[in-house]
DNA sequence: AGGGCTATCGTACACGTGTGCATTCGGAGC
DNA sequence: GCTCCGAATGCACACGTGTACGATAGCCCT
């Protein structure tokens, strides 16, 4: 019935019908368009579209009726079709080492929140740190034409100058500002962190603290040895080379590296690490020679990821508000998407403070360790 | 030069060029589309569509020079357009219930993984377990016109039945096959991890041993439950009610949760976590009450997360294999969209076998329970 | 009565790409 | 020389939605 009446009174836009029976039987249930909407309704597909946005320019009733056909008929707009003329996708692109990352898997909640809140949707990609994936992944995402990008602890910072411009989309790092650019990006506040760790470790009478880092080349990784040699400084310990070592922020090559600090003719009673992770590691280590957390040597990590608290002894560590991070970010990201690009405006850098929360795995040095530095 | 020339024998579509100066001061370099490219290089925009997709049908002279020119231009491909015709975004959305789970995050990266090698792009969707919001994220999904779905963890497996015949769209679910239904999945073997880590704690002597559960209503709890039970039973142990207790599979709930069967006239000697979260508050609850791993109380748990090695004692868990289920995922809805969607042929739900992973956190039963069981 | 305004709706595009079909051209075969 | 065929290319659509503009009808005002 509709069927019939309706080819009658609605539009006919391909006037010329010549012979081909086209749609006649068409692919097996296919979404319902807006077109379909329309002849249901009897009406021509902008007042659809109109309709269907809440437009002031279609009759109230008229609305209504075609509110409740699309309804009844299973009607979802195509945000494919939407992104084609509009030029813009709601859609953003999520580039991270691995998701199966702690850090980065808290940052991306904390975006999707806020994007989802927004009707954005989050696209993930991981570059494994391998710098020509990521670049890869990021042509990917520009060809997805995603309206925006965030990306977290990449190796390669600088690779998103040119990015910038080449993809004319608004570019939000996290935790890995390119030091005196002008690219966007929200980042904790490395160097206080470690220092202030590294302060704590002096507090308690440690004088050989060693640093366990990442060689990776993340520019936080260099920040967080400042902030480690800046309380050295602060406190008049001569910084010693062989106490600075190098890992790759996980677990198992902290094992190694800290067991060969641990051999060094005058071992280390407490040490620093890069990250919780290391720190992992570094407390298995330590262990492993038959000496104890806190009372033989002292660690601290840097992160708070959920597991900190429950180890035992519950891990001193650097807190970063990764959630908020990634909120921070994405709202940052709606700023430079919201047409005030150009972003001389709006803060470039966000530093976030962070926050030394004192557990059970950093104690007081041994007396003998004490008069021995 | 390129401009006019180019203007006088490419084609002209709006030959009705009445009065409107369209596009005389477009905005601001536009990303280049193919019929920008078309004009520099002399020929239509089908010519470039099909160099561009290395198509036999255009000479291999004019094929080359067009993409020099397109690669010149920086023109890349929009795959909004393309979806538009070709009916598929070769995208998929993936449904957890937070990325910041570390159960999820590994499925999420083995799924990233498979589905990047094929130039898939993965939509995250974080439900929180909120059934409403997990609802509305699948229609957004939908919206976006998806070519497959994957859900892990959903306490509402049921809600794909209905789902998947009106989206017209492959789901394949993550540990929460819907029981006899024909819905896709791939699954770890609750019943018999749990079943081999009770009886690995039976061999060691305990006869009073905990379950401790998650209260979320998942599928996965019910069987993991079972196995226990099964374990039990062959053992000829009765079931004691009140040693199964429930939390929420997070460390917090399982500290209460454990504290309280610690309470108990006759406590538990060894406690069987639904999973490795909960794994860590009974840890806690256990040394908080002044009481030793595995010497006084032994704990086993569930997915084998990367810190489970390194807690002191190491945790004996029942290893899921995350990343290689989440693979296993997104090679299962790829045959799904390859076409052959009826799925009769294929098996609808693939089991992986769980491995029990024995390390410190479990030992012998002291003599005097042993004993007074 | 006529003009103008408003509310409402339809027409004609546009977005960028893919593909069936027609067209052109050159060469081969008779 | 004509036909036939294949290679190469252009034309005309289609995908589903949004929007500027024009058209119509009803109303008010002079």
């Amino acid at each position: 019935m509709a069927e019939k009446d309706g080819g009658k009174t609605a539009a006919v836009p391909h006037a010329g019908m010549k012979h081909v029976p086209r749609q006649a039987y068409r692919q097996p249930s296919r979404q319902p368009s807006i077109k379909d909407i329309a002849r249901l309704a009897r009406v021509s597909h902008p007042t659809v579209s109109r309709a269907l946005q809440n437009s002031p320019l279609v009759n109230a009733e008229t609305a209504a009726k075609i509110r409740k056909i699309a309804e009844d008929a299973g009607y979802r707009a195509s945000a494919v079709a939407r992104g084609l003329v509009t030029r813009h996708t709601r859609t953003i692109g999520l580039v991270v080492t691995t998701v199966s990352d702690p850090f980065a898997s808290e940052v991306a909640c904390g975006i999707e929140e806020i994007a989802n809140d927004h009707l954005y949707a989050v696209i993930l990609a991981n570059s494994h740190a391998d710098p020509e994936r990521e670049r890869r992944v990021v042509q990917e995402l520009a060809e997805r034409r995603v309206d925006g990008i965030i990306v977290t602890s990449s190796r390669v910072g600088a690779l998103y100058l040119p990015l910038l411009k080449e993809l004319q989309v608004p570019i939000v790092l996290v935790n890995d500002q390119y030091p005196g650019e002008f690219v966007h990006s929200v980042m904790i506040a490395n160097r206080e962190g470690t220092r202030a760790a590294t302060e704590h470790l002096i507090g308690l009478g440690h004088r050989r603290i060693a640093y366990l880092g990442d060689r990776g080349g993340y520019q936080s990784d260099a920040e967080r040895l400042g902030g480690y040699k800046e309380a050295l400084a602060a406190a008049s310990i001569d910084f010693a080379p062989e106490l600075a070592a190098e890992g790759d922020g996980q677990p198992e090559a902290a094992i190694a590296v800290m067991d060969a600090l641990l051999r060094l003719h005058h071992p280390p009673t407490a040490v620093c690490c890069y990250n919780d992770m290391s720190a992992l590691g570094a407390m298995r280590a330590i262990r492993a020679r038959g000496l104890r957390v806190p009372e033989d040597v002292s660690v601290t990590g840097f992160d708070d990821l959920f597991f900190a608290a429950y180890l035992t002894p519950a891990l001193t560590t650097v807190r970063q508000p990764m959630r908020r991070m990634g909120q921070m970010a994405m709202e940052k990201l709606f700023k430079l998407m919201s047409g005030l690009t150009s972003g001389q405006d709006s803060v470039v850098q966000i530093k976030v403070e962070a926050e030394l929360i004192v557990r059970g795995s950093t104690g007081k040095a041994q007396k003998r360790e004490q008069h021995d530095a």
